[in-house]
DNA sequence: AATGTAAATCGTAATGACTCTTAATTAGAA
DNA sequence: TTCTAATTAAGAGTCATTACGATTTACATT
């Protein structure tokens, strides 16, 4: 996703256009790679001082929640990234050295078939970890 | 899997059989959903008093390390349950009221085909979440 | 059965990710 | 420019998890 688009969705939905938020969109929108909270901090509070904890999870789960990150848990931390543009659904092979990733256009729920009778499915998670071309 | 056989498996590797340990693995025999460390405890300082944090964490890592417990992490916090008996790979529906899983015969990696040309792939995670038939 | 020793455990302190609180600041509307 | 609700700063607090030194235990050997 690019910034414009982010900021449309921000807008929409009533939020503000703060420095810190331009901050941390910026941030994402120059690095493809799932980023830690705590990795945006220890760049930030070098570039840009004075940037709180508090800050950067309160709008980490604001743009969670508005479809501009997308989120996952490795190795015990969250992990974010600007969500993709691709509007078909699909699932990503991660790379565990550098952290970018890969779109996979597979969902394993289409193979799913009467698998599941009569359980009420929320949502699903597929993810292939290993080592990309660039890394090995 | 059944006791004798994570025994069997602790022995084969030179892990003592201890009173703590044998608590835990009750515990996991007895019930089959995810269940966190907290769980655990709660549940054994009724029970059996005096089990300490870093004796349930470290066994429940030994345990995972050889196969007797499988480990997945919802909503933040590890979990743990029994290693299923089947013998053939397969992937887990989570209900995420009651914590009980079900099998799901199906495996994404099937259907990859060549869509990850030289990318060394570790491993995979897929699961799949809702409630069960019981939960709604 | 007694002993020796490495493994295991206990109790607790430390760590680190994440959240909450309150007062001050700021974006954007009026 | 002024007003107000949204946002942020700073730091304290919470919670899961890990680390550590002292003590205990399983079990192989005698």
């Amino acid at each position: 996703m690019n910034l414009p688009k982010a900021w449309e969705i921000l807008k929409e939905n009533g939020f503000k256009e703060t420095s810190k938020r331009q901050q941390i969109l910026k941030m994402f929108s120059e690095d493809d790679r799932y980023l830690t909270a705590r990795d945006l901090l220890d760049v930030m509070q070098k570039d840009y001082p004075g940037m709180s904890y508090d800050t950067v999870y309160r709008n980490l789960a604001t743009f969670v929640s508005l479809g501009i990150l997308e989120e996952t848990e490795l190795s015990g931390e969250r992990h974010f990234r600007m969500q993709c543009e691709s509007d078909h659904h699909h699932h990503h092979f991660i790379c565990l050295d550098c952290g970018k990733i890969k779109e996979v256009p597979v969902c394993p729920m289409d193979m799913l078939g009467a698998a599941l009778p009569s359980y009420q499915i929320a949502n699903h998670k597929f993810e292939i970890y290993g080592k990309c071309p660039e890394c090995q």
